[in-house]
DNA sequence: CGTTTTTGACCTGCGC
DNA sequence: GCGCAGGTCAAAAACG
């Protein structure tokens, strides 16, 4: 389990409750622009403004319960996040990893984040995946993400820029991409079960498709980093 | 010389 | 049961 990637989800959340307030304000200001007013035109006319300011007051109202909303599902999130942590610490054994099997990708599984150009794909999951419930085990451990990540069309190589340290155990063509597959495995901490698979799509040269599976059971390097550069910060006056 | 990557062989699950 | 396809292993090659 990865309190880093529960963390972050928690984050995704509060970042989807600023986007709906983000998003109603757009859809207000494309509503004004169908309409052929500006927001000088607005200040002109009365009566479409009364309306439209109606409007807005009603979106932001929307906007204020949905966040609400979110704030308590989080909550909610959180409290069931801590009852499974004390369930695993008290029956560990039953959660020991599964045999080696096939990992069918379902579609309740598979989230599909697009990133395009910015090279870190570390633990973001989508707001559907975050609601999941906690005794899910083993889809937790199975949880697949796709990242696709732009490069240059010219540019051979399967190398997806995470953070994550990853060693390659092989390349396979399949049979439904001319491209070849390459296998990675996280090799940053000895325990950490994460694959990646890494092609380039059939649609898209130039997209590189990341497809991780399971959830790394360590910080991401940056963080560790960050961490150890702070604690180094805090003891430099004890050395003195 | 140690580490990483490559690549062919092997293993396993699934559909017929 | 058989064949196919995807996934993994491990020896050899490449690299720093």
């Amino acid at each position: 389990m990865d309190s880093s990637s529960w963390i972050n989800t928690s984050l995704d959340l509060n970042i989807n409750s600023y986007r709906v307030h983000e998003e109603v304000t757009k859809e207000v200001e494309s509503k004004l622009f169908s309409l052929g007013m500006s927001k000088f035109h607005v200040k002109e006319e009365a009566s479409p403004t009364i309306e439209l300011e109606l409007e807005l007051k009603r979106a932001s109202a929307e906007n204020k319960k949905l966040v609400e909303m979110l704030s308590v599902v989080c909550e909610n999130y959180n409290s069931l996040k801590s009852h499974l942590m004390e369930y695993m610490s008290k029956n560990p054994e039953k959660h020991s990893p599964s045999s080696k099997k096939r990992n069918s990708e379902s579609s309740n599984n598979i989230s599909k984040i697009m990133r395009i150009n910015n090279g870190n794909s570390q633990g973001s999951y989508t707001g559907e995946e975050s609601c999941k419930k906690p005794w899910e085990e083993e889809t937790i451990k199975a949880k697949i993400s796709r990242v696709y990540v732009r490069t240059e069309a010219s540019d051979t190589s399967l190398i997806v820029k995470d953070g994550y340290q990853w060693r390659k155990y092989g390349q396979k063509v399949t049979r439904d991409n001319p491209f070849p597959r390459a296998y990675f495995k996280c090799y940053f901490a000895p325990t950490c079960i994460v694959k990646k698979k890494v092609q380039r799509s059939v649609d898209d040269q130039s997209v590189l498709v990341a497809t991780y599976e399971g959830v790394h059971n360590h910080p991401h390097p940056s963080q560790l980093e960050a961490t150890s550069a702070s604690f180094q910060h805090q003891q430099l006056p004890l050395t003195r």
